[in-house]
DNA sequence: GACCCAAGTCAACCATGATTGACATCTTGC
DNA sequence: GCAAGATGTCAATCATGGTTGACTTGGGTC
């Protein structure tokens, strides 16, 4: 939804026909549908109906599903979230984050689901080596700095991706002792990954 | 393929139709192919093909996709591998298997990609949980044993599927300096893991 | 040898879902 | 107003793949 963008306002005219605003409204339903469904179990027509439209129109503006999919998985990663994070509240932060519950469908989550989505499928795992290298693992690259950046932004990406899995299929929230020692042990561990080399 | 089991053998009759024999034969076929391409991709047809049969004698002897995937998720694992890890050797053998490049079909990954295509299907997905609790956590939390034994095996699973994933998508193989820190880093991961809490 | 049942084969059936082209309708420029 | 192109709709088409039932074949028993 959402599919009313604000850009050139001063174009009063509320056309209904909006090439432009049906475009961004499928893509917003393809982010949803595939994070939440996967590349195979995402119908074109359930996303089409989400975004209030025919399926005909995503092949005419996307091209085909697989097309849509690469837009869909470029758009859903904002890495420059990771700027923002501080250095040395992010160990414990992230590991927190980690330990509480995952709210399905929640922003955070969002495009990791995806990211874990296409990972395991072998239709998209090819097309997600390019949308890694220049979304997740250069930034984190980047964030890192230092000595050796591009293995411990490798080993970083891995570890997190694994804790997302982990969080992913969680049957039950984690209390008391145990939430606590796993938080630890989290902390401890994203320490040591951003330590740089010796 | 090697459909011809070893039981049996006192029954010195070469029987060419031997149901014993051809249902082995398909449920070795089927954990090969839902370990290399997903629940989805895998093609009934494409599984009888390779048992040398029909796709009819999966209905027959299975009864569905369903029942023979999850026969197929029963037979793939074998935690007690993990038993025969050495404590000490464990952390840096670990990281150089991880470093290596992952040869689809071979032995130690082929139970683990199976896991982690199971994560792909929401049809499968339910079935997760069931078979990360008992064949994946448990063992692990045997294995590790001592205090906070359960947030511990949390933590070392999660960290290990991150590692396959990250392994699965990996374009191209690790080399050089890269490589080396790639183990070094992994390899004090797992020894900060393994040590219990203090 | 005749017979019966398990083992195996074959050819459909059916649902799903992507793709496609023909068609309808709105918007805009003249 | 009116043509033309953009935008949206509709109903096939096509491929895939699981499921199913009728059929054939083999092999052991009487």
């Amino acid at each position: 939804m959402s599919a009313t963008t604000t850009l050139s306002r001063e174009r009063a005219a509320p056309r209904r026909r909006d090439a432009e605003a049906t475009r961004a409204a499928i893509l917003e339903a393809a982010k949803t549908h595939f994070a939440r469904s996967g590349y195979d179990h995402a119908a074109l027509r359930d996303i089409a109906a989400d975004a209030g439209c025919d399926v005909a129109l995503i092949k005419r503006y996307f091209g085909g599903k697989d097309a849509l999919f690469v837009e869909a998985l470029k758009a859903s990663f904002h890495p420059d979230r990771l700027r923002e994070w501080d250095r040395r509240a992010f160990p414990r932060d992230a590991a927190i984050m980690l330990a509480n519950a995952a709210p399905i469908g929640e922003e955070p989550t969002h495009s990791f689901q995806f990211l874990l989505r296409t990972a395991t499928s072998p239709t998209t795992a090819p097309l997600l080596n390019l949308a890694m290298q220049e979304r997740f693992l250069a930034p984190i690259r980047d964030w890192l700095g230092g000595e050796d950046a591009p293995a411990r932004a490798r080993v970083m990406a891995a570890v997190y991706i694994g804790f997302l899995v982990e969080r992913l299929i969680r049957e039950k929230p984690l209390r008391g002792r145990e939430r606590d020692v796993f938080i630890d042990r989290v902390t401890a561990i994203f320490e040591a990954m951003i330590a740089p080399s010796p």
